[in-house]
DNA sequence: TACTTTTATGTACACGCGTACATTTTACGT
DNA sequence: ACGTAAAATGTACGCGTGTACATAAAAGTA
């Protein structure tokens, strides 16, 4: 009759495999419960022969604690969401720019314990992350490529309201203090600018990207510093927005064609308009011996184009560990205080010999 | 005193904010927790009257279920677990590779109501994903990149032993019987094999992955296919391998120069390779006027290249989509029977005008 | 030995939810 | 008006764990 009963409830676990439990364990271990969980969360004073008893039993059984059960019990998920705008229809930075966070963060998440919960939000931003929070299904988020529109800075300040531990990578939203961590483009866009200057180049055109990034701000701050700081009057008129996409570089083409006999030199704030550009000066006759194009971002592709490409790498892989650190730091309460807002520093990469 | 008692109960909640659960809704809204739940899961008859008073005094009070206890009492994560390789150590495919699977997975996943846990595994495969399941932190598994060693072999023919559900992308285990999605390789390559013999080439040199990958041989197959089929003999000495690193192809120049007088044709088994190899023979004097080069993929980068370069286009995004679908029909049981080894078709990109 | 302190282990409960089952209310047919 | 079926709602319990507290065993002390 008792074994009857107990097959019926195995039997009732989808499969008709049995959930071992901490139970079983402690049953054939001939402990409670409660020892057995000390052993499994090695807590308070245990002797070693009835620990070495609970996991021999352990072991016979394949016990293995519920992580849904002691999640739920210790009232966090153990994991780390990560916000990725839609992939297929970003242009704003390569997909190799967020695999490369990713990894960062992937890499520091694993090392203390925590899970990576992955979640795409399409660009106009329809995600309540709010909610992520209240259905605790993440115990700290990391925001990748939000813009800055009314309703993504609506939801990130509700969080910060709530003291929700996020952080921000490669951007900002003035006047929101969150936690953040970016590569200092100000000094990346000043050391290119300044190399640009000291092998020659004095009228320096510079594509930007939008200014809805803080990056786009900060590229532009870095090569105004440069300028002013070798006695180059800024002109204006020499600077032009693409979109990050390769397409906008190819585009801004005709335009600097025009004016290209009157410039030494571009710079693109990123390396797929700088290709793109080059590929259209090309077209327009122009060669890179013409007129000197540089980018940004140290992208895959900016070493196998022709010629390869004078770049600024940045440091993407670190970005994430730093990220991710702190921010269980700040989780722990290792880390207390003001926001911070790191900024990695970048690498000047000189590639093309004509320059 | 009540009071205060419900004050100290408060309190203990870390940050002082209280979890709003389903007995604070039911008791505002006047009815029992029962209730509540039926509301937010849409079960069983109510009155609608009722049913408004719950979803206002749910609203009133910002209640969104605990997903750690919804979780645990369904006995279900929620959770797609996605393992990948390390990246940073990653040269077997590009992260461009991984970026478009994954961005088909999180779409297809969400949009079933399952969230991505991502982890990453070093290619060692330290990885047990066995414990996955018995811990209950996914529900199902998408494996990318692994290799077929006996480590691998062990833990996913132990998968497979449990009835846990999995899903291979892009390769198959031999002797495995696994269900799996990949593009179909073999029809790829035969394609482009036929385009290179339909526009004049004849002797062509193929540049091979490392055949422990399961596409490589089956870019293989189809290339003797195509041979076979135009009365073209095969000639081993004509069969190179690469790593599939834009180095391995470099370091390929070499030899293919020395026999380039010999060859119309090289065809690569990817565009990082063919680029290699490209740049290689730059270098030696050979430009793409006098020695036909193609790749496999469709990378960002086979399209800056200088040539432009003819490729074979996979769907990478639908197929982790694919995949996604089929391993949720397969849980939910709309899906069964024998694994499916589903293969997705590729598509030829001509670009180089020379061929 | 008898008492106290420390160490080791057991007992019991809460966590927030889904849901089987019991109970109450409503609708319907006569 | 009454009985019965259907609809609506409530009651009660279990899921597997962490842990506060109670208790038992061991070690120390006088």
């Amino acid at each position: 009759m008792y074994i009857k009963v107990s097959i019926v409830k195995y039997t009732l676990n989808k499969g008709g495999g049995h959930i071992t439990t901490r139970k079983d364990v402690a049953r054939l271990a001939g402990v409670s419960e409660a020892t057995v969980s000390r052993v499994f969360n090695n807590i308070g004073p245990i002797r070693e022969h009835t620990k070495q008893a609970v996991i021999k039993a352990a072991a016979e059984l394949q016990y293995t604690p519920n992580a849904l059960a002691q999640n739920f019990v210790r009232r966090r998920s153990g994991n780390l969401g990560v916000i990725l705008p839609l992939l297929p229809k970003v242009h704003l930075f390569s997909k190799y720019y967020f695999a490369e966070i990713l990894s960062g963060i992937g890499q520091a998440a694993n090392e203390r314990g925590y899970d990576l919960l992955l979640m795409f939000a399409s660009i106009e931003g329809n995600l309540d992350y709010l909610r992520l929070f209240h259905a605790r299904k993440v115990d700290a988020l990391i925001l990748l490529g939000r813009r800055d529109i009314p309703e993504d800075r609506a939801s990130i300040s509700a969080l910060l309201e709530d003291k929700h531990p996020i952080c921000l990578i490669g951007q900002r939203f003035a006047g929101l203090l969150a936690d953040s961590v970016d590569a200092d483009h100000i000094t990346g866009s000043y050391e290119m600018v300044r190399h640009l200057v000291r092998s020659g180049h004095r009228r320096i055109a510079f594509i930007n990207g939008p200014l809805e990034y803080s990056n786009s701000e900060d590229r532009l701050a870095g090569y105004r510093a440069a300028l002013l700081d070798h006695d180059i009057t800024f002109d204006a008129s020499l600077i032009f927005e693409g979109n990050f996409s390769r397409k906008s570089g190819y585009e801004l083409a005709h335009t600097i064609a025009g004016i290209h006999e009157h410039i030494d030199a571009v710079f693109a704030s990123n390396d797929r308009m700088a290709i793109g550009l080059i590929q259209g000066l090309n077209e327009l006759g122009i060669s890179y011996e013409d007129l000197t194009v540089v980018g940004y971002d140290n992208a895959d592709i900016a070493q196998f184009c022709n010629p390869p490409l004078t770049t600024v790498e940045v440091p993407l892989f670190e970005m994430g560990q730093l990220a991710t650190n702190k921010l269980l730091d700040r989780m722990s309460g290792k880390l207390i205080g003001d926001p911070f807002e790191e900024k990695l520093p970048t690498r000047l990469i000189i590639r093309s010999t004509n320059i």
